[in-house]
DNA sequence: CTGCTTATTTTGAATGAGTCAAGATAAGAT
DNA sequence: ATCTTATCTTGACTCATTCAAAATAAGCAG
């Protein structure tokens, strides 16, 4: 999944070229997950130097809207993206660094997936995040 | 909960000051539920047309802080309030115009909020978003 | 392989929710 | 009633993200 190779192929089949942004955009997130945009920017500078900004913006909303990555953006952070997907599983988030980690879904498939009074809406999908402090910034306030 | 006397009760344990401000933004919240901040500015506006927006936002922070209102922000929507707190609901969100509704826990005391693998974070929330299309936008598409 | 069409990129300016900072005001203690 | 200082007003500023026009290159046709 997510290999050079697969990526073209999900790219042709929408009908959308195979460009050298793309390609290292997509290297990047795989390399970092849980990256920011300007990570992203800076891990694709290192081998396209002249990749724009613009060019990392569009190919990481491509990316999101194929459903090849995903976005993440808790509350007062800035959006960060990764490129495991499908699985189900959830985001611990610092409230204070606003770093990331994974978390398998804990109570088997998806038990919240169900909404008590759904109001009409077409529901497709349940996200969890969790809230807490990091480990590091633990420790940062032990120190004060 | 959350009356304009049940405020002064809050801001003075707090060392706050009672203002009318603060007054204000709090009636507005409760009033308005979901709101964003500029629906908020508007409402406090209504009533109090010399408030700074400053003021509002200085406000909103404030109870957030004190855990009188909560802040909600989902992907690419700006943050919206509530002073509906301390019942551990969750909400749905609509993916096209960003409208909310509340949801009540379906799985009983909060099933989810121990994650299988906490990466040492010390979790303290656990927050369900469901996304899905508002009745509206889904009328709305169908007309084309 | 060469040229052509047009999807992508580059470039550089613009947007807008939210924040910062200095001086003016008013809450509430004395 | 006066004073102290938390809070508010004003207005400029930040910065992630978006917009738009001109330049470029992906990949199809010949």
């Amino acid at each position: 999944m997510t290999s050079t190779d697969g990526i073209e192929q999900v790219l042709k089949a929408a009908s959308m070229r195979v460009t050298q942004p793309r390609v290292a955009v997509l290297a990047a997130v795989a390399q970092h997950p849980h990256a920011d945009t300007e990570t992203i920017i800076s891990a694709v500078h290192r081998e396209h130097p002249k990749v724009s900004h613009q060019a990392v913006y569009d190919s990481l909303k491509l990316f999101t809207s194929l459903g090849v990555i995903r976005q993440i953006q808790p509350q007062g952070h800035i959006a960060r993206y990764e490129s495991r997907i499908g699985d189900n599983h959830h985001h611990v988030v610092c409230r204070q660094c606003g770093n990331l980690a994974d978390v398998d879904c804990s109570v088997g498939e998806s038990p919240c997936l169900h909404a008590s009074d759904d109001h009409g809406f077409k529901i497709d999908e349940a996200e969890v995040i969790y809230w807490g402090i990091c480990p590091e910034c633990q420790a940062k306030d032990l120190d004060g």
